[in-house]
DNA sequence: GAAACCCTTCGGTCGGGGCCGAAACACCGG
DNA sequence: CCGGTGTTTCGGCCCCGACCGAAGGGTTTC
């Protein structure tokens, strides 16, 4: 009904809780992977997929496909003004996220991110690998010292294989809830594997919950004192 | 899923086309009133009704009361701003509003809005009006002359009364297909319902459209010469 | 007081779109 | 050629929210 530019079109792309942490996410300069947005999001890979594929029409972001993996990133400056513009108008109205709800609280302590953990207690892991020398955590990059490898192995947790091609061993996720990092890439993985099997941590069949069993909680903190 | 101000909530809001339209008209710095919101959107009083309430509670229009109407203006520049920069994002990734399609060339030509007519015909009858002195045309305000007066009462239509707590007798309202004025306001109306009750103009059962009889495109001609 | 007018609230309908699981598709390494 | 992995497509479910008609307050004019 009116003439201009269709500014509701955008703004409803915007408007998805969903694609809206999408966003947010490429805000940061980092290119992820689909995999990764779909983590970040909270949502499954294939509803992930379909809300890059409409990001991606719209002209907001620019996928990069690289081998298996396709890496996003915002399409402009432009797209990036207008997100943090949105951001200033928001914060000035006082529309903060959601408050601490009864299950979000469960969330903050110990939950699923993509295929590791995440949360206070994925935290205090990091922490507590970093602090007695197992990690090696610069800017940029995070890697297992020798001695952490020794670690890991008596824990049940061989170094998975590195290379071209492959998964990074170490990365250091930004933990939401947190504000800090966890332990990400394979070996984060292969650590919630083994917590898992061992049946430290037990997943419900829907959410990103994770439940700590007593086992768990006594492993866990003498495998990871603070 | 994320910290920060929540911007999914603002970009929803505007996201709705119903809401975007109502933004966009506020844009331009008037202060309509629902009803006018509601016919500008295309939609029920009722509807129009909820998405200002909605609006309002989110912070981005203020409502100002005034005996039976309720107005409404952009709750300050930094929505303006944000607005602008969405239109400005939506320009530059190329999304506009629909092309004009078959009915879409009918809308341009005449239709109603709210209770006057608008369009390209609409716009030649305010020229027409102003270039004869029948009208003062003044950056704020719009007045039918003493020579206005009388044209109009050649028309069959008698000055609407005015006075406090009544509808302003002329407006000048900004045509979306134009970007020129047309006539609106008490005056604009009584023009309209003249038409329609000549048989110069038809309304169908739905829709914006107004029909021009023969007989009217006559009359329209000989009253409102270019 | 009655009537007209503007706006809101309420109930109910309905369509769009977000969501996921499963399967298909691409790519890599062996 | 064959598993492992990352991503997309497909099919179907389901819920949110936009929409309208009708009825109910408020307000102004006669």
């Amino acid at each position: 009904m009116k003439d201009g530019p269709d500014i509701s079109r955008i703004a409803a792309l915007i408007g998805d809780p969903a694609r809206a942490s999408i966003l947010t996410a490429l805000l940061s300069g980092r290119a992820p992977s689909a995999g990764e947005l779909a983590c970040e999001a909270g949502i499954a890979p294939a509803t992930a997929s379909g809300h890059l594929a409409q990001l991606t029409e719209a002209g907001l972001i620019w996928p990069h496909k690289q081998g298996r993996h396709r890496y996003f990133a915002l399409a402009g400056d432009e797209v990036a003004s207008a997100l943090e513009t949105l951001s200033g108008l928001a914060a000035a109205k006082g529309h903060l996220r959601s408050r601490p709800g009864p299950r979000d609280a469960a969330l903050r302590e110990i939950r699923v991110c993509y295929d590791h953990m995440a949360g206070a207690r994925a935290v205090a892991i990091f922490d507590s690998l970093a602090a007695r020398g197992y990690l090696t955590v610069t800017r940029e990059d995070v890697a297992p010292t020798d001695r952490g490898a020794a670690f890991f192995a008596g824990l049940g947790i061989p170094l998975p294989r590195t290379g071209p091609g492959r998964r990074p061993l170490c990365r250091a996720c930004l933990d939401w809830s947190e504000r800090r990092s966890h332990l990400a890439g394979a070996l984060g993985a292969a650590l919630l594997t083994r917590c898992l099997e061992a049946d430290w941590l037990r997943r419900p069949a829907r959410g990103r919950h994770l439940h700590l069993t007593p086992a768990g909680a006594q492993a866990l903190a003498e495998a990871f004192p603070t």
